[in-house]
DNA sequence: CGATTTTTGGCAAACGTTTGCTATAAAGCA
DNA sequence: TGCTTTATAGCAAACGTTTGCCAAAAATCG
């Protein structure tokens, strides 16, 4: 009860609300009421309880709060595997900007890292199903789930962020890969290339199904084949973007009919790429035309300075926030939507019209 | 008590451990023994009831437990400012590397991201005093303190990372920046250099200080004077390295006596400083050698590959969620340490004999 | 076979809040 | 003034665990 327990070696405890109380010379239920509810209590009195509770320092207690009301301010961010790439801010900046956006609302951002182990996936699991958290964000296209429990029946608000899992049932807040691919392909096309060079990240995964498919149809809108495009990478997740981009340089060295045109699923495929294409000595742009997806700040300074579709993840962590933070709000069933927003190209010197 | 309330607008609240003993038929203590203490209780009566938990899903409410026993399993993490430099991964490994070491230990990583202001400090502060967290990792030199209420006196275990606090009380765990940079130095001297720049970051942080030192300390043994080596930056963050790197080749254009070797404090700066003189026709490392710190991984594929200062991220991260794991299981007061892990210089192209 | 020790299971009291309900005080009205 | 209505404060029961203590049962021993 009082701020430090007759027994010495004790865990501090800190005041309690009791003590506020004591202090004030009111019952605990009213100290609850005027800390938190706005008009229930005398604002006499109310002024009295936050003297008392300032002047003991006094914190409620989370959990016991939590317990009581049957619920968390915490939410999980779900990520798929790695936290850091070769030189992409994008999942940093994702962090970034949720754990801001969840701050303003009362609500703290803890990170459930998914690997690819059963043990990951029980932890993930046991935060859920043991109440510690209110809601989740996910990164990845795997719903974790081990013997009999899933995410999808943990009853929690969850949305996802970069795929489109709408089909799966859960709100997406996601860029406009396909397009953005579609007119950069467009506008490589328009420059005058007839040949590209597309480097996947790992096959079947929603990016690289958008993406490429954005280039086919911009070929398609300019008449020009399907074949007029070849494929590298496809084996590799985007952890791996540096390792694609050189197995894809190796690819680029063994095409007979030598492409003018290459696109890159991510920067750091472009960043390796383009390192060891130059070495074999030839020249960025005026040989060959270089553009990816990311927006890592990093591009400006490569040599030469790399064309990159921007991602907007500011605003895409902020949508899927205040999606989640709504759907918490409701205690109707979510409804399931699909969030675009769009990306920037930025065009720098790594595209330019084919020499011949 | 049972699975699903009788109200049908109810939030879904999941079996409970009373349903469990109710399903073994056993009381709801023994549950509570079977599923956590090893040997209290009969193998037999244990196979009971975890066939019973397996059954319904259970999964204990940690909330309840944690204001039972009065701690929870959460550590928080507190980082300076922005999540994302940039090209940096050095946040995000930290951030993956502790995650990954807490949660072998079954403790969970919550984000408390510093900024400067006043509202998340409070919020760092409502963490710590409210019970939520049970220890924190910091990587900033500023203990978060706001009325009163300091992080200091929270009663939690703390470790300092990247930043040597040992002075302020903090075990501490670091890398050997000094020493690092001194040797590096000594190289660079060993190879004919005899005037450097030097592109620092904030003035008077913990880094700058170190790093400046070991390069004073190299040109000392070598019998060179502290004017063999000029200053750039100094009053942005790292976080800016970008930036600093643009202004630091501003600087260097001005400067009368050119130096032949540049000696950068991230390998941010080292990167956009590299891509602004290479632009005024100079060339690395012939005209112009190049170091850094923090080994980020794109260091590899720049034009030249850089040499940098590879920071033991993963290992630091290991051992201070080890460090700060042992100061929870022990009772007494914790004992203040500091610990060194090496780190490991990546020699590349940039570095090189003067041309002369 | 009775007495003593050891194992095992159950009861009930915490942990620190919130909140439904009730009691009191204040205010409004005739 | 006496009655009804409204604002305000307090009591006590939750929330779902863990754990000290005691009782019953089983095992050991003389």
């Amino acid at each position: 009860m009082s701020k430090n327990k007759d027994v010495p070696g004790e865990e501090q405890s800190g005041p309690l609300m009791a003590d506020v109380a004591r202090l004030a010379g009111v019952a605990i239920s009213t100290v609850s009421r005027a800390l938190a509810n706005p008009g229930r209590v005398n604002e006499k009195t109310r002024a009295k309880i936050d003297a008392a509770a300032k002047q003991l320092g006094y914190t409620p207690n989370a959990m016991a709060r939590g317990l009581r009301v049957g619920k968390s301010n915490i939410i999980m961010i779900i990520l798929p595997g790695s936290l850091h790439y070769g030189a992409s801010q994008i999942i940093p900046q994702v962090l970034q900007s949720i754990n801001k956006s969840l701050i303003q609302g009362g609500h703290n951002l803890m990170i459930a890292n998914l690997d690819r182990d059963e043990t990951s996936e029980r932890h993930i699991l046991d935060l859920a199903f043991g109440g510690t958290v209110r809601g989740a964000i996910i990164l990845s296209s795997k719903l974790p789930e081990v013997d009999g429990r899933s995410l999808a029946n943990a009853g929690l608000p969850i949305v996802s962020m970069l795929l489109d899992m709408s089909d799966a049932g859960l709100p997406s807040v996601v860029t406009n890969d396909r397009e953005a691919v579609r007119e950069v392909t467009a506008e490589l096309i328009r420059l005058g290339h007839r040949r590209f060079l597309y480097i996947a990240g790992p096959e079947g995964n929603y990016h690289d199904v958008e993406r490429y498919g954005g280039v086919i149809e911009a070929l398609d809108q300019a008449g020009l084949p399907a074949e007029a495009v070849s494929r590298s990478g496809g084996n590799l997740d985007y952890q791996h973007g540096f390792e694609i981009g050189i197995q894809a340089a190796g690819d680029f060295a063994r095409l007979t009919e030598k492409p003018t045109a290459v696109i890159a699923t991510s920067d750091d495929m472009a960043i390796s790429f383009v390192s060891c294409v130059q070495r074999t000595g030839l020249s960025i742009p005026s040989d060959l035309s270089v553009v990816s997806f990311d927006g890592s700040p990093v591009c400006e300074f490569c040599s030469p300075p790399l064309s990159t579709i921007e991602q907007p993840v500011e605003e895409m962590g902020q949508a899927a926030v205040a999606l989640l933070l709504d759907a918490i709000g409701r205690t109707e069933k979510e409804l399931t939507t699909r969030t675009v927003i769009r990306s920037k190209l930025i065009l720098r010197e790594s595209m330019a019209a084919p020499k011949s």
